[in-house]
RNA sequence: GUGGCUGUAGCUCAACAGGUUAGAGCUCUGGACUGUGGCUCCAGCGGUUGGGGGUUCGAGUCCCCUCAGCCACCCCA
C-alpha cells in the first residue's frame, strides 16, 4: 500500500475548518494591519537559501530538499519563508513604494527532519515581512500582529522569548568575546559545542547539554555588549511593547538558527511543561538583502508553524468544529420523478444552495436518512402522486414536519430559508 | 542523523503460556417499517494482523530486516 511520504499529510475536508478558521483570522488581521498578501513560488534557485540562511546552518547543511531540474538548474523547495519575499521585492523594485512594504504570505515549507508530532517534512507557515525600514516600531508592530493572532484564535499561556544580537558592528566584537571566554573552557565542554566554537559560537549559547549549562549561564550576554545603536534600537522596541502592554522575557540564549538575523530576535513558546517546540519566530534581517542584490534593505518578520497552531488548540481543548452549511435534499420515487430532481437539484444549485440528492434508485428511508447523514436541513420528496398535482413536499428534518409546496414556489421558498436560516 | 516505544477492519479496541475459518463497538449499506431520517433490533460490506524474511507441526503472538507514527536528542515552525 502506497503512502503520503514521510513527514507529510493528507488535508482532509474534515480537518479544513480549523485550518479555514485561522486562516481566515491570519488574513484578517494582516489586512487590520496594512500587509499584503503574496504568493512565492515552491522552490526557488538553490543559491537563494545557501547565500541567506547560511552555509552553517543546519538547513542548509542538511536539510534542504534540492534537485537538478531537467536544464541542469538547482532549485530547492522553499526551506524558509523570508528569503523568497525579499527576492520578490528585489525583483519587483518594490524599494519604489512607500516603505515598509509590509507583506505576508501562507505557504508550505519543506525541511528534511526526523518527523515528530508538531514537526513534518512539509509544513505550513503564516508569515509577515515588513521591509524598507529599520525602525524599532516596526519590530513591535510585527509582534504585536503574531501575539495579535495567537490571542484571536484563543491560544493562552504564552511567553514571548526576546533578545538583541547586535549588528554589523558589534556583532563580531561580541562573538570575539564570547569565543575568548569559551575558548578557556574548552576541556570543559561537550563535543558538540567544540564544533560550535569553530563554526557557529552563538549557537554555543544554545546548547542544551547539562554539563555546558554553567558555561551558558557565565558566557557574556548579547546585551551587554550591543553598539551604543543597537542599544537604542532595542530600548525603542522594549518600551514601544510596554506601551501595547505586550509582556516579554529577555532571553539573552535565544540566538536564532539563521545566519542572516540582526537585532531583533524572538520566539513563541506555549507554557507547557518542558521544552516544546516554537509556535512562531523571527527577527530583524538587516544584511540579507545584500547577499541578494545589490541594494541594502533592512526587514522584520516572523513565520508561525499552521500544523502547530491547530495542535495547540487542539491542547487547549479548542477543536473548532466545522458549520454545516444551509442544505437541501432531493429524495425522489421512481423514474420520473428522479428525472425531475435532478433538474430541480440542477435549479437549485445555480441559485447557490447546497442541493444533494441519490445517484441510483434508493428507498426513500434510505435517502432520508442520508440527507440527515449530510446535514441537510429539508428535504423535497417527490413521487409520482406529487408530480401529477405538480407539487412536491417540503420536510424540514429539524422539526420533521411537512407540507404539500407547488413546484414553482419550491426554489423561491428554499432561498427564502436560507436567507432565514 | 542518534537512542527508545508502538503498529490488529475506515475509527476505537479484543484475541489464555504461540493452537482450528482473527472478534466486538462505532461508521457505512440493506431489512424489520414494498412512500418518510434520527431510537431499537437483525443482517451485510469491510483484514494477505504495516511490509518482507526466519524459527516452528502450527506465528497476530517468538527472532531478524524494513516502513510508518510517537517520545527523547538534534533542531526549529
Amino acid at each position: 500500500m502506497l503512502q503520503t511520504p514521510r513527514g507529510t499529510n493528507d488535508l482532509l475536508p474534515a480537518e479544513q475548518a480549523a485550518w479555514d478558521y485561522v486562516s481566515d483570522h491570519f488574513r484578517a488581521i494582516c489586512a487590520a494591519y496594512g500587509y499584503g498578501e503574496i504568493r512565492t513560488p515552491v522552490f526557488e534557485d538553490t543559491r537563494l537559501f545557501q547565500r541567506t540562511v547560511g552555509e552553517g546552518t543546519d538547513i542548509v547543511e542538511k536539510e534542504m530538499y534540492t534537485f537538478f531540474d531537467r536544464g541542469g538548474d538547482s532549485l530547492t523547495l522553499r526551506p524558509e519563508g523570508t528569503a523568497p519575499v525579499v527576492r520578490a521585492y528585489l525583483e519587483h523594485g518594490m524599494h519604489r513604494l512607500p516603505q515598509p512594504v509590509k507583506l505576508s504570505y501562507i505557504a508550505s515549507i519543506f525541511r528534511y527532519d526526523r518527523p515528530q508530532a508538531g514537526r513534518l517534512r512539509q509544513h505550513h507557515q503564516f508569515g509577515v515581512e515588513a521591509l524598507g525600514e529599520s525602525a524599532a516600531t516596526v519590530d513591535a508592530e510585527v509582534i504585536a500582529l503574531l501575539l495579535h493572532l495567537y490571542r484571536n484564535v484563543g491560544l493562552t499561556g504564552l511567553s514571548l522569548q526576546l533578545n538583541s544580537i547586535g549588528d554589523a558592528a558589534c556583532r563580531p566584537q561580541y562573538i570575539e568575546e564570547l569565543s575568548a571566554y569559551y575558548r578557556s573552557h574548552t576541556h570543559a565542554l561537550c563535543e558538540n559545542c567544540r564544533n560550535r566554537l569553530e563554526r557557529n559560537p552563538l549557537r554555543l549559547l544554545d546548547c542544551k547539554e547539562d554539563s555546558c549549562q554553567p558555561f551558558i549561564h557565565a558566557a557574556p550576554h548579547t546585551l551587554g555588549s550591543l553598539c551604543a545603536a543597537c542599544d537604542a534600537h532595542f530600548d525603542t522596541l522594549k518600551r514601544s511593547l510596554e506601551a501595547m502592554d505586550i509582556d516579554y522575557t529577555l532571553n539573552h540564549t535565544l540566538v536564532r538558527g539563521l545566519d542572516y538575523y540582526t537585532r531583533t530576535v524572538f520566539e513563541v513558546w506555549p507554557e507547557a511543561v518542558g521544552r516544546q517546540s516554537a509556535l512562531g519566530g523571527g527577527g530583524r534581517y538587516d544584511g540579507l538583502a545584500r547577499h541578494i542584490g545589490k541594494r541594502d534593505v533592512p526587514g522584520i518578520g516572523f513565520g508561525t508553524g499552521i500544523e502547530r497552531i491547530i495542535l495547540n488548540l487542539e491542547r487547549q481543548g479548542l477543536a473548532s468544529a466545522a458549520d454545516v452549511p444551509f442544505g437541501v435534499y432531493v429524495a425522489t420515487l421512481g423514474d420520473n420523478a428522479a428525472r425531475y430532481g435532478i433538474g430541480l437539484v440542477n435549479d437549485l444549485r445555480q441559485r447557490g444552495i447546497r442541493a444533494l440528492m441519490t445517484y441510483k434508485s434508493r428507498s426513500l428511508k434510505a435517502q432520508l436518512r442520508q440527507a440527515g447523514n449530510l446535514g441537510a436541513h429539508y428535504a423535497v420528496i417527490v413521487g409520482d402522486d406529487e408530480l401529477e398535482q405538480g407539487k412536491a413536499l417540503l420536510r424540514d428534518l429539524n422539526s420533521s414536519t411537512q407540507e404539500l409546496v407547488d413546484d414553482s414556489d419550491l426554489a423561491p421558498t428554499l432561498e427564502r430559508l436560507r436567507a432565514g436560516n
